[in-house]
DNA sequence: GAAAGTCTGTTGTTATAACAACAAGGAGTG
DNA sequence: CACTCCTTGTTGTTATAACAACAGACTTTC
């Protein structure tokens, strides 16, 4: 895994990286297969950073009946959400799908200005901000296609994001049909269904991933 | 408003916080009933804390229909998300439900270390990322608890959870009917009724806003 | 180019959530 | 106390989403 090609140390050189790695005191673990990394109920104070394998993100409610919330693949960040809010305990836990190797960073010292007031360390804070942002926009933008009752709804909530987006009625989706449903949280098959009433009430037209909103509509 | 009661300004002390103040060359704007503070399309570097007032922030679906998605209460931090994802567009609108007052402080004053090197901007700088932090783990739950398809799966999601953080099978809830089923994104008199059938299926005991899991149900 | 696998769209049935309308129980007020 | 207002619970009807099962199109692989 390159460092600077993750969210974190976007920005930064190879040599900058491996100075900031020292002056956070960071440290790899690997974990077997199957090994819990983090926690529920635990605190943690330390963000990771996933360099290879793969790792499950799963919660447990109170009768032991297990979720799974989602994945982490190489290069991506995960716990910064708990590390940043301190005493929080996790209310997730994360395991190795497979073997994995995994980049601990103390979030206090990612934080505290160090004595060599390193100015890569204001990039590397800037960074992390922008990975909690994003991941809060991306929260927020499933909510709001979610928030409608009907397919229908969610499906136009989520086109008409999508329109904005690309600044054109016309656009590509990066999902198949089952990524969609499961995204808007519906059942694939009725969701099909719900696409083709949709382009015989000609709202919209499809083919594959391409997607067109009719322009009739805006004048409604 | 007392800053040092706003989250983003916790544990400083007010002669800190001015101090701040001027160092991050934040400004107070006024905003009429109705006014628009932040509009969807502009690209914002500035982070806005509300004094006095209320703000609403709302959405507009491509053909013109507006939705109401939450409110901005004194104190409160709002448009961080966008100040911290450098290019970003805004895909909400915020505006004053009335006369309103704001203090805007661009984010790049804050993540920069100033001149002075004065010990407040880490722990602002920290506060900053707690409250994005934050959000994100509201955003979060309430994602895993509205992910089931049927109304008994959410509240015994949302239920879960409530146990978990009481410590307790015992616990009091934060919302009355209505905005407990607003917030499972349900209909209210529905989830009244699903409620009384957990009771009499014994799975739940409540009254008014306190709620019991029943313990049988853990060695089911 | 045949076979297996995956993805998409279609249909009919069933379960369930939304909706509307109302009754009962406080809480607060004159 | 009578009054209104607000919240909660109940019921019956209707709309709609889930589910199951399958057919056709397209890929991939040998």
């Amino acid at each position: 895994m390159n460092l600077s090609n993750t969210q974190l140390f976007r920005g930064l050189e190879e040599a900058e990286i491996t100075s900031l790695l020292g002056c956070l005191n960071a440290t790899t673990r690997s974990f077997q297969k199957g090994e819990v990394i983090l926690s529920e109920g635990n605190i943690t104070e330390n963000i990771g950073i996933l360099l290879s394998g793969l790792a499950v993100i799963s919660c447990n409610d109170i009768w032991g009946n297990t979720s799974i919330l989602g994945h982490v693949a190489p290069g991506s960040v995960f716990a910064e959400v708990y590390a940043c809010i301190p005493g929080e305990p996790m209310l997730v836990t994360v395991s190795a799908a497979e073997d994995t190797s995994i980049l601990f960073m103390n979030v206090g010292r990612v934080l505290a200005t160090c004595t060599n007031a390193c100015p890569f360390h204001t990039r590397l804070v800037r960074n992390l901000l922008t990975v909690c942002a994003h991941r809060n926009l991306q929260l927020s933008q499933r909510i709001q296609h979610t928030s409608s009752k009907s397919i229908r709804g969610r499906l136009m909530s989520y086109f008409s994001e999508c329109a904005k987006r690309a600044g054109s009625n016309s656009f590509l989706i990066p999902y198949n049909r089952q990524q969609l449903a499961d995204y808007l949280n519906v059942d694939r098959s009725t969701m099909c269904n719900e696409l083709s009433k949709m382009q015989k009430d000609g709202i919209i037209e499809y083919s594959k991933n391409q997607f067109l909103l009719k322009d009739s509509l805006m004048f409604q």
